[in-house]
DNA sequence: TCTGGGGTCCTAGGACCC
DNA sequence: TCTGGGGTCCTAGGACCC
């Protein structure tokens, strides 16, 4: 193997919280999810996403810790430039997650990968105290699913030649991309695990979950995947979302609605503005109290990382959505972003649009401004 | 007993242009 | 009188991931 790729993940990312003075999981009074656990409080069945009230009826004893943003940021951030101190080629996978391609790195040959995943694992705990899960295959796709395989702290390498006894065991839900819904459809055709899956004709994929969908499906059964490690990319929207204390209603609540509308408008802005980015598209989401989601969005001419204009726009989004029903959920996001300073003057920059619009103002004195 | 926040990508229909 | 496609942009919703 010439080529190798390997998933590292995070754990324990709240090791240092000392658990004195916080409430236990039965006394715990509010909305919300679980965002992780430890492995002893996961022994109960607790763990990522759950709902709190559930989460208490499992394991009423559990410590309740709060989630400290700045401190997993700062964590997150020494954990990847470790990484890329070792093997530079790092694509960002979330706060706790990276893709790594080491095909270029000096000895990241050696015993197959292994040397240099302990390497990274011992580079990470020394820094920071936590510990990593690492897997080796010659992709993302087996990388990713070869992480999962020796939790915690561990490594697991996956050649090609594995895939029949260490792939097609498992569940078509281990696949990265295959969630509930993908998972319950391939369940009720009575497809259960990755090797089943592999054995479908790829037209009949196709037939049942489309041109893209299928095909995919049929790659990844295979273990295929050539999908490059990618180290930069522009964000392409960002945005702020609340969940109320308690579901409010547009006209009852309307001037804590209002206060928290304009709230997140801010913050959209200030992150725009510290990133060095200007928005297009405007949009606002909510969710109804029963769980239902709208969402509308305006694209305008200029480009804004003003609050007010933000606002204004919003705003208008919001006068386009039902708001008889109470919402648990108020969101706002820019899209259709532009480095600032970069934002494009046409649309279309080909001569032949360049020449067109300055014919079109040159016949028309009043239009002289559009340059501008 | 309900179910966070911040993202990406895909689909599909309509508008509009060539 | 009726009939074309292709391409891009915009909008809404939904699946999925960490």
């Amino acid at each position: 193997m010439d080529e190798a790729l390997l998933a590292a993940q995070g754990e324990r990312a709240l090791r240092f919280i000392p658990v004195t003075d916080f409430p236990l999981l039965k006394d715990y009074v509010g909305r919300g999810v679980i965002t992780t656990a430890t492995y002893p409080a996961r022994q109960f069945g607790v763990g990522s996403a759950m709902g709190m009230m559930k989460a208490a009826r499992l394991c009423p004893q559990a410590i309740v810790l709060p989630v400290d943003f700045d401190e997993i940021r700062k964590y997150s951030r020494l954990f990847k430039n470790t990484i890329a101190e070792i093997a530079p080629l790092v694509q960002d996978r979330g706060v706790d997650e990276v893709y790594i391609d080491f095909t270029d790195v000096p000895g990241g040959q050696r015993e197959g990968g292994r040397v240099l995943a302990r390497l990274i694992q011992k580079s990470i705990f020394d820094k920071t105290g936590l510990t990593c899960s690492i897997g080796v295959a010659p992709n993302k796709l087996l990388a990713k699913m070869a992480s999962e395989f020796n939790k915690p702290n561990g490594i697991s390498i996956v050649h090609e030649a594995d895939l029949q006894e260490k792939i097609w065991p498992l569940n078509c839900r281990k696949i990265n991309g295959i969630g509930p819904k993908a998972g319950e459809k391939l369940a009720r055709l009575n497809i259960h695990t990755i090797g089943e899956l592999a054995t479908q004709d790829r037209q009949w994929l196709i037939a049942h979950f489309g041109k893209s969908t299928g095909a995919w499906m049929h790659e990844v059964a295979w273990g295929r995947d050539n999908s490059p490690v990618v180290t930069e990319s522009e964000p392409v929207s960002m945005s702020r979302e609340t969940t109320f204390e308690r579901d409010l209603h547009a006209v009852r609540d309307r001037a804590e609605l209002g206060a928290i509308f304009t709230r997140l408008c801010g913050q959209v802005a200030a992150d725009l503005q510290r990133k060095g980015y200007v928005a297009k598209t405007i949009g606002i989401k909510l969710r109804y109290d029963d769980f239902r989601i709208a969402t509308r969005d305006q694209t305008v001419q200029a480009y804004t990382a003003d609050a007010q204009t933000i606002r204004k726009i919003a705003g208008l989004c919001l006068k386009r959505v039902p708001l008889e029903q109470r919402l648990r959920l108020l969101g706002v996001r820019a899209a259709t972003l532009a480095k600032i300073g970069e934002t494009p003057v046409f649309k279309e920059n080909s001569a032949l649009a360049q020449i067109k619009s300055a014919q079109a103002v040159a016949a028309d004195p009043m239009a002289t401004d559009q340059l501008f």
